[in-house]
RNA sequence: GUGAGCGUAGCUCAGCUGGUGGUAGCACCGGGUUGUGGCCUCGGCGGUCGUGGGUUCAAGUCCCAUCGCUCACCCCA
């Protein structure tokens, strides 16, 4: 193998194609019955708009972002998570004047440059939903009750957590405190949380080790320090959670990490993932669109990792493709395979999937390739069926043949076959 | 960026303390059936043992380096 693929970019092969399909089938269903319309974006955008959205302080922007000079000079960036692409062309195009609300969602590939393992990929994929233009709190348990729908539709089990990060007036006073609390426990914390201590205290209370834990029972709460604003919200969105049967878990710790997020924060989480348990993800970013030179609207979004939810999809019972051929026909023979060519389209251009062997290989070789294939029915014709004008047609579950004449035109043939297969269907 | 494990056929893997690469399984191709798949059976195709050095009479096996993959830390979808 002279060239392989960059490390952390992944071939998806048909075999398990059919996977994706059915996960971005079911989606895009569920994002439609809740008004959702796809939006199409570019996968590169200018360096500028990620490092002002999710912020500059950010492992993103500081060391993970695909960001090259192009051939102009400008600075660009394979675009790492999908709202600020959606918000700068929701921005851009003025989408806030044709409706008060809109609801968009996008599907496709996001770049960072970490690295790999399990579930997590330099180039992976994310379904992406944003709500923009309401603040209400209704809307963000509706949105988590259709992630949750989602998950469910998939057959996948997952966890719901929610918390709040509160809003620019009270988030700040919080930090002033838990800072202050981190001050006044001395040593005896772990290297990591000694380090995030400082860079990025919020996160600290998100630590895994039971020993730092123990520390921090008496450290001050976000959800207890929550405006007053913020805390109506907070109880509004657990009601409406409460009201659809949707069932969560309040986790005080949860952090996210991108910088935009204001108020209702969820993760979807999974333990059947090994170290990756988000399989989504979003929360609340008030505030984001005008930062990026909108008008002031609020936004509330989510997005789930394909891969992760491929991986879970994986773990359940194979599941057929669906794609399996409806006909295969066997041709034996120069005068046969010209004329199986001609009734192959015919019915193509009838709508069926058929498949046929263009080798000349032997009646049991591809026989041995329409069983391969799946392929429900054979279409035998050798020179026998063409000196009697007929066909022999196989069921290839029942194993049951009959004698099938085929006069006159093929287009005539294949429209009555195409019909009668339907029909059988 | 840090750490650990693993690289033998298209895939999954045997190969013990160095002594000629496995009739291995799956897959693929062909026969057993003058023109009929699945099951069975027989045969065939298929390998720079990741790469480069070193030790040795002899290296898939031991040593070093290097590349790649995987998992974990970090972080996240």
């Amino acid at each position: 193998m002279t060239v392989t693929a960059l490390k952390g970019f992944k071939d998806i092969l048909p075999d398990e194609v059919h996977v994706w399909q059915r996960i971005e089938r079911i989606a895009r269903d569920i994002f439609h019955r809740f008004g959702f319309a796809e939006i199409k974006v570019p996968v590169l955008e200018k360096t500028e708009l990620f490092v002002r959205s999710i912020g500059e302080a950010t492992d993103i922007v500081e060391k993970e972002m695909y960001t090259f000079v192009d051939r102009n000079g400008a600075s660009v960036t394979m675009r790492p998570e999908g709202t600020a692409s959606v918000l700068r062309a929701f921005i851009e195009h003025g989408l806030h004047a044709k409706q008060p609300v809109n609801r968009l969602y996008t599907i496709g590939p996001m770049f960072r440059h970490e690295r790999p393992q399990k579930g997590r990929l330099r180039q992976f994929h994310q379904l992406s939903v944003e709500v923009v233009g309401t603040d209400k709190p209704s809307v963000d348990a509706e949105l988590m009750a259709m992630a949750w729908l989602l998950l469910q539709e998939l057959g996948l089990s997952v966890s719901l957590q929610i918390n709040s990060l509160g809003c620019p007036q009270c988030r700040p006073v919080f930090k002033e405190k838990l800072v202050g609390f981190l001050e006044g426990l001395g040593s005896g914390l772990c290297a990591d949380c000694e380090r995030r201590r400082h860079t990025n205290p919020l996160r600290v209370l998100d630590c895994k080790s039971e020993h730092c834990q123990q520390h921090y029972r008496q450290a001050p709460v976000i959800l207890e320090h929550l405006c007053a604003g913020c805390a109506d919200h907070f109880r509004a969105t657990t009601d409406g959670l409460v009201s659809l049967g949707i069932p969560y878990a309040v986790n005080a710790f949860m952090v996210r990490g991108l910088d935009y997020y204001t108020r209702t924060t969820f993760e979807l989480l999974t333990d059947a993932l090994g170290a990756q348990s988000a399989v989504g993800a979003g929360g609340r970013y008030d505030g984001l669109v005008q930062q990026l030179g909108g008008p002031d609207l609020p936004g509330i979004g989510f997005a789930m990792g394909v891969e992760r939810l491929v991986l879970l999809s994986s773990q359940q019972e194979a599941v057929a493709s669906g794609n399996e051929p409806e006909l295969f026909l066997v041709a034996l023979g120069e005068a046969a395979l010209a004329t199986g060519l001609r009734l192959v389209h015919g019915l193509r251009s009838c709508g069926l999937r058929v498949a046929m062997d263009h080798e000349g290989r032997s009646l049991k070789s591809q026989m041995k390739q329409a069983d391969k294939l799946r392929a429900r029915r054979t279409l035998i014709i050798g020179d026998n069926e063409l000196a009697a004008g007929a066909g022999l047609l196989k069921d290839m579950l029942v194993g049951s043949q009959e004698t099938l004449p085929l006069p006159g035109e093929v287009a005539a043939w294949s429209a009555a076959l195409a019909s009668r297969f339907r029909q059988e269907q």
